[in-house]
DNA sequence: CCGCGAAATGATACATTGTATCAATCAGGG
DNA sequence: CCCTGATTGATACAATGTATCATTTCGCGG
């Protein structure tokens, strides 16, 4: 287990094995259901990838028009649905923005944690969530399939920022 | 306990009542603040009122302006802003909506059910729900703190709408 | 009552986000 | 090659939300 192959950062070559692995999936399932995986979309997969979290969809458009002078909304929100509706991007409501699936193996429902100060996204599968949902659904004859659900609110990090802004304030 | 008093049906008069008294609770908050309430707010929480709902801001701007004609996008956003910060309003960010809040008495966390076939919406105090979402954030680092959660679902009346339908197709 | 300053409104324009339409192209199967 | 459905291009438009700044209203102290 060493030479060339051990010459990436433990964080990145996996994940990229993995994307790999991900999209023949799911390029595999579009095509059983004649659907193609075209350059553009490729393309937009590529930039939410690039970026690491979520973008806007004016975001990509900028992005996908440094490589494709002709890109537009409509391009992009066909990209996106896409893509949705293959389970590899879901869509941030709160912040009307969209990012990768971490888990596109399946559907699956599950939470989108957003930092509300510096925009982070954590995707989650919390089975206590998601059971105490589906019991208050129950209770009110309310059947919850297939969405997630946002949690907004102020990462650790974001938190301790905050923190020190304050202890400044009370020097000064 | 009778006379005119007793003609009103059960569920009106005293929620008329309710609502009356927590207005009043509002504008005195609001007073103490150095803050007014006017007749386009006033407007704005009775077209809520009025439609039992859910509205987006232009839909409550058509009906503002029956009554009067230069209302403007500006104004009902600013309306729409000032009850939220009052906590008399919530926005749902998934269909882009305001409605009032059932439960005006206090800040608090909560849930917001909402039947994607119907646009009905219920408003809930789960402690499963919220409790679950804090532990989940503990675990993660994130705290959400005054946010509601929005859970998308289909309501019982519109799931007995779709069997019903589905038996309908069987037939013919 | 007057007049001051903060709060609120009016008016207008603009920014952002998302869709509809329809012709032109592309990819793949017979 | 030709047919068919999927995709794209191009354009216009609809829906949602803000910025700006002049003007008006309101509560309050003098
Ligand atoms: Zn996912
Ligand atoms: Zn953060
Ligand atoms: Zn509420
Ligand atoms: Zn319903």
């Amino acid at each position: 287990m060493n030479g060339p192959e051990s010459m990436y950062k433990a964080s990145q070559r996996p994940e990229a094995e993995a994307q790999r692995r991900t999209l023949e999936r799911l390029e595999s399932v579009c095509r059983s259901r004649g659907r193609r995986v075209t350059r553009q979309r490729r393309a937009v997969l590529r930039a939410l990838l690039a970026q690491g979290g979520a973008l806007t969809a004016y975001e990509l458009l900028e992005r996908l028009r440094v490589e494709d002078g002709h890109s537009t909304p409509a391009g992009v929100y066909r990209a996106l649905e896409f893509w949705m509706a293959a389970g590899a991007v879901h869509r941030l409501q709160s912040t009307r923005s969209f990012i990768l699936c971490e888990h596109p193996e399946a559907p699956h429902p599950g939470q989108l944690l957003i930092c509300r100060e510096c925009g982070q996204v954590v995707e989650t599968q919390d089975k206590g969530v998601a059971s105490a949902a589906h019991r208050l659904g129950e209770r009110l004859g309310f059947v919850f399939d297939r969405h997630l659900v946002e949690l907004t609110g102020v990462c650790g990090p974001c938190r301790a920022r905050g923190r020190a802004a304050e202890a400044e304030c009370r020097h000064a």
